[in-house]
Formats: structure tokens, C-alpha cells, sequence
DNA sequence: TAGATTGTTAATCGATTAACAATC
DNA sequence: TAGATTGTTAATCGATTAACAATC
């Protein structure tokens, strides 16, 4: 359906695009041109350019961009004209954190279950679910539509869980365990590995102190 | 100091490498070629020989790595071989549970001290530290060295918690507001934006359904 | 020595930037 | 119409992959 494959450079670019815009929105700001948001963004007029025009002609010549045109349409292309159902693998610090934050909800993203196998958080109330035991995960997805399974387990488990998900259908995987998963094509994950980010960070300070 | 300018895509690889000659060692394996790992890891082994001779020449020919040696080394270049001190600033779901996770001081990440502005959440325990206000925080960069300041704060505040940062001499800042901070060029950042990587996830599915 | 595998140069591929005709 | 700014092609830049001489 799609002409040609979008780089995933391109994707990881429009959450970023779609903030500033909604940031524009707020502002009262109703058109804007690739050069200002350029220098507001602090990337070339030409890559927002050609960003855009991968998935459309948004513009108008001599005009610029309607944001809230612009927005609706990042909005539509990363799939947030909807919603999503979510369960959370793993009812640790993150998991909790993740299900009480309240912001993915407000984006569409709701959770609908949270599994754990330690007994002693089964039963424990956490963004207004109950811990369920991760033995009856398997029955909960067959039985409930769930988009979007979070992992946030360690990673000695994570296998055998994400065997239990793609069996059961799940599409999209939220990985916060630090393992590189593999799953069949029609399965995407997205992982989120803290343990790299902060690595990364020593990285950029060990270089601020050998460069001076 | 350095020769070339080491890119960010070949920094982000180290962490990953770093963890498979971590699992290696575990396993009891002392050497391996770069055609070896390159199957465990899903990239070309001319990416491996390419990424590790931008730091040195590890390898031997005829041989390969010995996987101690190029943990260690990598260990070294990421800045894993000194110890980091760290305070959280926003004692939320996302501070406590950074604040609670083991496995950063496992690695030299220590945290020494957590703020929050909330009247309600100072003076709780959390991860062995009590939530300080962020009044306090000026003083406290003062009398105590630090190294990163996590910023786990709405985005409203974060450029003014940023500037009492930069003033106190905090040279890498882990961001996880949802905003882009503007530093000077000797303070490095790294961003963790779980609502952009949520939406890159929704992006996936979409085309998956688009694609069918 | 023969086989294996690195380190490194060269070739290719893809992403970013520049340029400009089209057009609002 | 004149000025502005897009959409898009062409040029450049950088990153990945291939190839192979060096050498353990």
C-alpha cells in the first residue's frame, strides 16, 4: 500500500515534529513556514522538506504549513487517531511507574492489565488495576483484545513471555528488558533499554573530559 | 585528544556490545571472531571490525577478540571503569522507580540524593534517600560533587532546573522531560522520551496494518 | 606452512543538504 | 505582479558493506 519503505530516521523525527507543533498550537500560532520551525527545531528547512514529503504535499507554496492541518495529519500518520490497549508484563518499579503515569492515557494508550509472578505483589492495586498473575496472562490476552504488550520483566524471562504474546496475537511489544527479542515479521518491538541510555551519557562525559 | 570525531550511531552500538561479550563471558567463553558475533548479533561483521578500530586494535588476526579483553576495553571507553554520582530531580512514579532500581549503582551510577517540589513527597523515603525539597537543590550541588543530574520533572520546569544545574557545574544531564534543553556546549545530555518511543511503537503497527 | 581472521582501503548505499523551478 | 516558500531534483556527505593484503 505504501510507495516506498519510510527510514526509521525519518519515524523517530515526527514525535518531535509533532510536539513542536502542538507547542505552536498552544501558542495560538496557525501557519508556519519550514524555515521557522527549522530554526526553532535547530534542523535544515530542507530535511523537514523532504521529511514531510515522504508522506504528502502538506504545504502551500509561498504560504507555508497550517499547523493544526499539519499536526492532524503527524497525528494520522503515527497512528494516534486511536486507540490502544495495553497490558504491562512485570509489576516492578518501572511497571508501576509506567502504569501510573498518566500521560499515555491522555495519548490513547490505556492500560488494561498488569501481570507479575511474585505472589507478594499479586492482588496489589497499581493505576487502578489489580496485579494479576503472569499464569494467567495467556487466558487474559485470549480473551481480551490487547494491542500493545509492555515488558518490563527481567530479561531471564523474557523469552518465554514473548513466546505467550506472539501466540497469542499481540502485534506490538514495548521492551524494557534488556535483551534484544526476536519475534516474526509481523510482530514490531520498540525497546527502551535505560541500562544503554545512561551508558551512552558516560560515554559523551568521558569524551567532555578528554577533549579538554 | 581523540583523533576523529567518533559518531553517535557507533557510540549507541557499544552498550550492545558491551552486554553480548557480557553474556559471553557468563558463558564461559574467552574468545571469538567477528564473523561469530556477527550472527549473534544481526549485523555484518565488517560493522564490528569497522566500529571497534575506531578506539584501537583489539583483535588478533588469525584469531579474533579475546572476549575479556574487549569487555574490558569497551568497559573503559564507555567511562563504566569510575563511579558516577547522581541525584534525581522530580520525585515522581519515574524518579522513584530510578531511584529504587538496582542495577545502576551495580554499574557505578550512584544516586546521592532525590528532589522533589512537592511538599507532600518531601521528607519520604525513597531508594534508601530521603526527597529533599528542590529549594535546596542550589546548596546541595554546592557542598556535594556531582556528576549527572537525572531530570525526571513536567517540562514546565525543566529549563530552570536546568540553568541551576548548568550554574553548579553538572556536566551530563539524563533527561526524561519531554522537552529539548539547551545547554552550553561542555554540558552533554541524554534523552530518554518514552512518549516519543510510544508513539515510534504506534507508528510500527500502523504500517503493519497499512502493509497487510 | 596453511588456514583463519583481522585491520583497512575501496565501493556502495542511504541520508542530508543545496538548489531551483513551480506556484501560491 | 512581486515576494515567498514549497516540492522535488541534484549534489554532497557520511555510514555501511565488500574486498583483500597483512599477519597471527
Amino acid at each position: 500500500m505504501e510507495e516506498d519503505k519510510i527510514s526509521i530516521a525519518v519515524v523517530k523525527r515526527l514525535p518531535r515534529y509533532y510536539r513542536y507543533l502542538g507547542d505552536l498550537l498552544d501558542n495560538g500560532i496557525t501557519r508556519i513556514s519550514s524555515g521557522e520551525l527549522s530554526k526553532k527545531m535547530h534542523i535544515t528547512a530542507s530535511q523537514i522538506r523532504q521529511d514531510l514529503n515522504k508522506f504528502g504535499r502538506f504545504g502551500q507554496r509561498g504560504y507555508g504549513y497550517d499547523v493544526e492541518l499539519l499536526y492532524e495529519e503527524i497525528k494520522r500518520i503515527l497512528g494516534l487517531d486511536r486507540q490502544y490497549n495495553m497490558v504491562i508484563i512485570g509489576a516492578g518499579n518501572l511497571g508501576q511507574a509506567l502504569a501510573n503515569y498518566g500521560n499515555f492515557s491522555r495519548r490513547g494508550f490505556n492500560f488494561i492489565g498488569i501481570f507479575d509472578k511474585d505472589p507478594n505483589k499479586i492482588g496489589m492495586e497499581v493505576g487502578n488495576m489489580r496485579v494479576q498473575d503472569v499464569g494467567e496472562l495467556d487466558a487474559f490476552l485470549n480473551k481480551n483484545s490487547v494491542d500493545i504488550a509492555v515488558l518490563s520483566i527481567p530479561k531471564t524471562n523474557a523469552s518465554q513471555i514473548t513466546s505467550i504474546l506472539v501466540k497469542n496475537g499481540i502485534r506490538g511489544i514495548w521492551n524494557y528488558s534488556h535483551i534484544d527479542l526476536r519475534t516474526p515479521d509481523d510482530v514490531v518491538v520498540e525497546n527502551v533499554h535505560l541500562t544503554d541510555s545512561v551508558m551512552t551519557l558516560s560515554y559523551k562525559l568521558s569524551e567532555l573530559e578528554n577533549s579538554k
